[in-house]
DNA sequence: ATAGGGTTAG
């Protein structure tokens, strides 16, 4: 009989209904902060059929009837609300003789228990002298003849369980054959094969497995878990899909271990339907899941920043009565971060401690992440006090994690403490990272001496210094104008092997803009030029008074589309700031309009009918000053030619979350002043200038045409 | 790592 009895559960149509499922019941305390909105969720109907004509089935919707298979194609948008218009209850279809076939295996494989072998110790030694035989075949072949007992099954199994690395497993392994003292089961495939996932040898494993299809040696669940576990972890995701499809065409049913394995997979795929279409398919063959497959769902919806899908997870556990252990609560903290709900993972940390769990390091480092994320400093540093005085678990990613927390929050003070405790501790020592973080708080404070102190202690302790430890140096050392410790520490980094990326070529160029004395620029210009060598024509080039506005242009469109999407904007506003302090005006304007152009500066205009707005809060001090001349000259023209104008304008330059972004509100308020535009703070509004239309048009006619935008 | 699945940092 053909195997393809089985199908696959891949086949899915898709149908979208409210999920209005009273039969839920939430025990968790979570859910009653949960409102309880009514949540539209795609729930999928799975066709179960391999013949190329879809069969009638119970969740068919009337469409999905009417279609030929080659058209009922995953995740359209189109075929879904077809669904919705078209679908019938689901009674309609309901066939009671012809129950859904079953996906997955309702009993675990089971497990030889293994004898108790008295040669236990001896073949442990020996496995362990293997081991250690050194890196070379010969080495290990040698040893091989030491064997202390006859290689029996049992005694084979004991000595091929205790090898490592990789290599050593597959020597042994393929000695083991050559010996024909008996038959190779699965279980030595399966041993053999778990060692090679730990090297990623995932080639090595497929060969492996192709071995026992040829010489009819059975794969089982635990193989074909192993092949799919290293097929993903060496990220060959058609790989897993591909063996676990075969699975099923073999006629082998996936118990609940593969079946979450393959989750994972299409959950790493970013598949989100099919993870919850088999998800659906294997609740649907009486599955309950554990809390491993509602890891593997929390993770995918966290990733996916789906809080829906999140509370989904968390009304499945409730309803199914499964507890989330440590490792789920990790996940899920970690997803409600990802998904933008600080008071959520609170409460949901705090559900987990009355539930008499004690956090771990990654607990504690998920919930770190998600305060410093919302900026939430008060929960963070509570956190890190209640951390103490329960003596939870810490490690150097946790510390680096509140560093970095504080590097966010500007919380300096409480950054060096934590530092120090580092310093103090036997396990955390500062690494890289930590260094990192310091150099992160001290160069965006303006504390120069300070961090030039992290910098000398790094040198001394051999702590490599990384691309960001260099840019936040570089822009301290810059904003105190001492050019020659930038120089010197930038020739370090390139020296060290670091590449500077387009983040410290901004860095450099916003030197480069604040530099008064040609002598400091061409020193900045000379770094510039090991990094990036068209920047630095390009900057000649805009200082040249000859070059054409068509040359800029085209050299403006090449250097910013060399450049990575994060550092285009900051290029701009530097190159800006660079022509204005320059006293080239007109470049400076030609740059903003090539900008806004190019779309680095997204949302700079906003109008209504009755506001017009310009945001600036992205800009830099020249660029701002530039918008603002540009827009003045604009309503200029518009007051001059009569058209129609709003009731109120206003600029938005925010109040800067950092202290060095302060002071963009200040310069603008000047410049404003200095144009003698109408704009004023407003008082509701911190870092909001106001205007009405009566005040510019006074304005404009109180202008002669010319001193506008000069 | 004693035959298989899930969680930690710009």
């Amino acid at each position: 009989m053909a195997n393809a009895a089985i199908s696959t559960p891949l086949d899915v149509h898709l149908t979208k209904h409210s999920d209005q499922n009273k039969s839920l019941f939430f025990t968790s305390p979570l859910f009653r902060q949960i409102p309880t909105t009514t949540r539209t969720r795609t729930t999928l109907t799975i066709s179960c059929c391999t013949s190329p004509k879809p069969r009638n089935k119970k969740t068919s919707s009337l469409s999905e009837q009417l279609k030929p298979l080659t058209t009922t194609t995953l995740s359209n948008d189109q075929e879904q609300q077809n669904n919705t218009l078209l679908s019938k209850p689901k009674s309609t279809w309901v066939n009671p003789t012809r129950p859904k076939r079953s996906v997955i295996s309702l009993q675990r494989q089971k497990r030889s228990p293994h004898s108790y072998n008295p040669q236990v110790r001896d073949l442990r030694r020996f496995a362990q002298k293997l081991n250690n035989s050194g890196d070379s075949e010969e080495a290990f072949m040698a040893t091989l003849k030491e064997i202390p007992h006859p290689p029996s099954r049992e005694n084979a199994l004991l000595i091929l369980n205790s090898l490592k690395p990789w290599q050593n497993t597959r020597l042994f392994f393929n000695w083991l054959k050559t010996q024909n003292s008996f038959p190779m089961e699965t279980i030595f495939y399966n041993v053999t094969m778990k060692s090679l996932r730990f090297g990623r040898q995932f080639q090595l494993i497929e060969e492996l497995a192709n071995e026992m299809i040829r010489n009819d040696i059975e794969l089982d669940n635990i193989t074909y878990s192993t092949i799919i576990t290293c097929a993903k972890r060496c990220k060959d995701f058609d790989k897993a899909v591909e063996w676990f499809e075969r699975m099923y065409k073999t006629g082998m049913m996936p118990d609940e271990v593969t079946y979450s394995a393959i989750l994972d997979v299409y959950a790493q795929l970013r598949k989100v339907e099919e993870v919850l279409s088999l998800y659906e398919r294997g609740r649907a063959s009486g599955w309950k899941p554990d809390a491993i497959t509602f890891a593997v769902l929390g993770k995918m919806f966290g990733e996916a920043g789906d809080f829906d899908g999140i509370r989904y997870v968390l009304q499945e556990m409730g309803s199914l009565g499964v507890e989330p252990n440590l490792i789920v609560y990790n996940t899920l903290l970690e997803a409600m971060g990802k998904a933008g709900k600080p008071g959520m993972a609170r409460s949901l940390f705090e559900e987990m401690i009355e539930s008499g769990l004690t956090p771990n390091e990654k607990t504690l480092t998920a919930l770190v992440k998600v305060y410093g994320k919302a900026r939430w400093g008060r929960d963070a540093l509570e956190l890190w006090e209640r951390m103490r005085s329960n003596s939870w678990p810490v490690d150097f990613i946790l510390y680096n994690t509140l560093l970095n927390m504080c590097a966010d929050l500007g919380l300096e003070e409480e950054a060096e403490r934590l530092f120090e405790d580092m310093k103090r501790s036997e396990s955390s020592r500062p690494d890289s990272w930590s260094y990192t973080a310091m150099l992160n708080i001290y160069g965006s404070g303006g504390k120069v001496e300070k961090a030039m102190e992290m910098f000398d202690e790094m040198s001394e302790l051999g702590v490599e210094l990384n691309v960001m430890g260099c840019t936040c140096l570089v822009q301290c050392l810059g904003k105190a104008k001492r050019v020659d410790d930038m120089v010197r520490v930038f020739s370090f980094v390139v020296e060290k092997g670091v590449r500077p990326d387009d983040r410290l070529c901004g860095c450099l160029l916003s030197v480069v803009s604040m530099c008064d004395d040609v002598g400091d620029e061409e020193k900045v210009l000379a770094c510039l030029q090991q990094a990036n060598p068209k920047l630095v024509v390009f900057v000649r080039l805009l200082q040249g008074e000859e070059t054409s506005f068509k040359t800029v242009k085209d050299e403006f469109r090449s250097v910013i589309s060399d450049t990575s999407i994060e550092a285009r904007r900051p290029f701009c506003n530097c190159l800006i700031d660079m022509c204005r302090n320059r006293g080239h005006h007109e470049r400076a304007h030609e740059l903003l309009y090539l900008g806004t152009l190019y779309g680095l500066y997204p949302g700079l205009h906003n109008k209504t009918a009755k506001e017009w707005c310009l945001d600036v809060r992205s800009l830099s001090i020249g660029a701002a000053q530039t918008a603002l001349e540009e827009w003045m000259g604009t309503l200029y023209r518009i007051v001059q030619r009569k058209e129609e104008l709003p009731e109120l304008f206003s600029a938005q330059t925010g109040v800067g979350t950092h202290k060095f972004s302060q002071g963009l509100a200040n310069s603008f308020a000047s410049h404003a002043e200095k144009l003698a535009a109408p704009f004023r703070q407003s008082e509701e509004k911190a870092g909001c200038f106001v205007a009405t239309r009566e005040d510019l048009v006074s304005w404009a006619q109180s202008r002669a045409p010319t001193a506008v935008t000069a």
